[in-house]
DNA sequence: AGCGCTTCGCGAAGCGCTTCGACGAACGTA
DNA sequence: TACGTTCGTCGAAGCGCTTCGCGAAGCGCT
């Protein structure tokens, strides 16, 4: 059996005895066409399995129904919670009767305008973005229709869904302090990051130094690559150096390094040490002891990029909208008690699992 | 700033003095054009900046220079391993300046062959076969390209690029036996997935038994859920019916729950039990013990699927190409000699390194 | 009956590109 | 010089669809 030359709808408009363009009319609903056609001509189409065909669509209507995600090339494979992301809008855009079209090389602003001017795609989903990222700029200047996963500085009049790290942040800083910690490190997201500017990396920080001292507790900032071997050495070097500091956060999958570190410090958790992490997904559960962090919606949080950006599509004059998700923080066995404290008297027990929920603020 | 046209053909042509198909012809190289008219159309092209239209060309084409890749939609965030093949697809794709398009609904033959029946995609890359897939039979019988990533029973005829699952679980368990071990489990795929004929589940299951028989080792078949709680209730109905039982392969993340089991238990690992993964990307170096597993170049296996489905696209007589890739063992710290047996003179010390390498098997 | 109105179907003109056949010029050969 | 060949270029015919403007009915009015 071969390749079945698809129907086309000049043979749908012959088979039903209608013009070619009342065809057009019944699927797209343009303009009203009378019953007796249209089911002359459904009948029509469902006899020959008729499927209009994309590119002449897009061709004569200008429109592609297709969106281009740009994947965060070199990390890839680091952030688990990316996937997820991407996992929610690919089913966001084909509820919407959308195609995802997936790339890398998001870091050349021209890649990604050229894929939109070249008919393939209507409209682009960025991630990992940058306080100032040029990649918007561009989409901006070029007056191409885009919502992020993820934040810029500067976020007047664009659209984008991202999760609420400094929050995060504070309500783990909050966990801690309330178990007695005062003096907390913060591991956050490498000095390469930090320095291109990658947003939450630069929320993580300032919501750490915020909270730190509202708090009155002694923050340590430290920024730290992901990997094991890289985050252990950084981790026991904290741990010499400030002996006082009885509790940490990571922003990523820091902890693995940072649990390494503990334990060969010999420094039990969550007895002496207590560690939350501020993306945990997937892993927590596996550790030993299981991990204490936040969870997030991510899979919501793609789906609501991908429909805010079709939204932006149908209609021109949608105002842009801006998502914060929150996150929840789930005990579990990695955080407790500061050494030599005492706990508020509504302390965690270690045990407790919070319902996961997902929150969400509308900015704007 | 707001969206400038793009130029078009017609432009380029009259801006350089020159038919329309002549700049047809010095864009696609299939008709030889002077140099001196090619320079003329390739500094205009240049000066306004021209993309060729995507839907366009694919019009007139009859082809579009996509590739539909179908996600496993149900166990997405399950699979760690099943995002770098996309990722690889990715990367293989924009390097052959296709593009890829994502999909999910991959439970669907019909859903498939229209994406590319309307002319959206050239062909298809499916994820996650099973031993009898009805995708790709309807695939087949369409007569339309693809390639898969995972295999069927019958693979005649198809193309298609799979991690060698059997060799894996043979060499795992040569690694057990040689630390003395004789009474080993398999923590297979849960039983639905075995039941829907997910392949790689079937050829752990009869690579196990066929290697438990030859190495004399008593082999327990389990078949288990991933999830953390699911696989610590196998795993506890194991230790507490199978005392002789000193080491487990896991062929995901069961070794979670497993763990989990064997510390409730109080049996240590790999003092009193080994543990060795056959999927344990990521997780393996984070957990305690660091675990002893197989790393699978999965980014390279997704790249190579896309590449083979690409060379079918651009040549129809390409004969069908298949591939089995390698895995490596990795020893890290979750196996140890059996208790009570004298592993064999060149037994691993529990933290060597296998140097990792991707080995591939032609096999047709 | 005549008027304007709406309703709904038709034809045709593209959308931007590929590709085929044809044609003129430049070349080789006799 | 005349002829057949190549080589390089052109024009035109689509690819399958959307969309615009027109016109033929059918309607309710006066």
């Amino acid at each position: 059996m071969t390749k079945p030359k698809p129907a086309t709808m000049a043979q749908i408009a012959k088979r039903s005895g209608v013009a070619l363009s009342t065809v057009s009319y019944v699927i797209s609903g343009k303009r009203p066409v009378s019953d007796a056609m249209r089911e002359r001509v459904l009948a029509a189409i469902a006899e020959l399995d008729y499927r209009p065909h994309g590119p002449a669509r897009a061709l004569a209507s200008g429109t592609s129904r297709t969106i281009a995600l740009f994947l965060p090339s070199p990390h890839w494979d680091l952030v688990p919670i990316q996937q997820t992301f991407v996992a929610g809008a690919t089913q966001a855009t084909s509820a919407s009767d959308y195609a995802l079209l997936l790339s890398t090389s998001a870091a050349d602003p021209d890649t990604i305008v050229r894929l939109v001017a070249t008919g393939r795609a209507d409209g682009v989903i960025l991630m990992e973005t940058l306080a100032d990222d040029r990649r918007v700029a561009k989409l901006q200047s070029a007056g191409l229709p885009f919502s992020l996963i993820g934040r810029t500085a500067d976020t007047t009049g664009i659209s984008y869904v991202d999760i609420d790290f400094g929050d995060a942040v504070r309500t783990s800083l909050a966990h801690l302090a309330q178990l007695g910690h005062r003096h907390v490190a913060l591991f956050n997201f490498p000095q390469d990051q930090l320095d291109a500017g990658y947003t939450s990396a630069l929320i993580a920080r300032d919501a750490f130094e915020e909270a730190t001292t509202e708090l009155g507790i002694r923050g340590i900032h430290l920024t730290c690559p992901h990997p094991a071997q890289e985050a252990f050495a950084v981790a026991a070097r904290l741990l010499a150096s400030e002996p006082e500091c009885t509790a940490a956060i990571t922003t990523g999958w820091q902890f693995s390094g940072l649990l390494g570190a503990l334990r060969a410090a010999n420094l039990h958790v969550p007895a002496e040490f207590s560690v939350v992490s501020v993306i945990a997904a997937q892993f927590a559960e596996m550790l030993t002891p299981a991990l204490t962090g936040i969870e997030w919606p991510a899979f919501e949080a793609g789906r609501l990029a991908a429909d805010m950006l079709i939204e932006q599509l149908a209609c021109d004059n949608v105002p842009h909208r801006q998502l914060l998700i929150g996150g929840e923080l789930v005990i579990r066995e990695s955080t407790g008690p500061a050494r030599g404290a005492t706990p508020s008297p509504d302390g965690a027990d270690g045990h407790e699992e919070i319902p996961r929920r997902a929150r969400r603020h509308l900015v704007s």
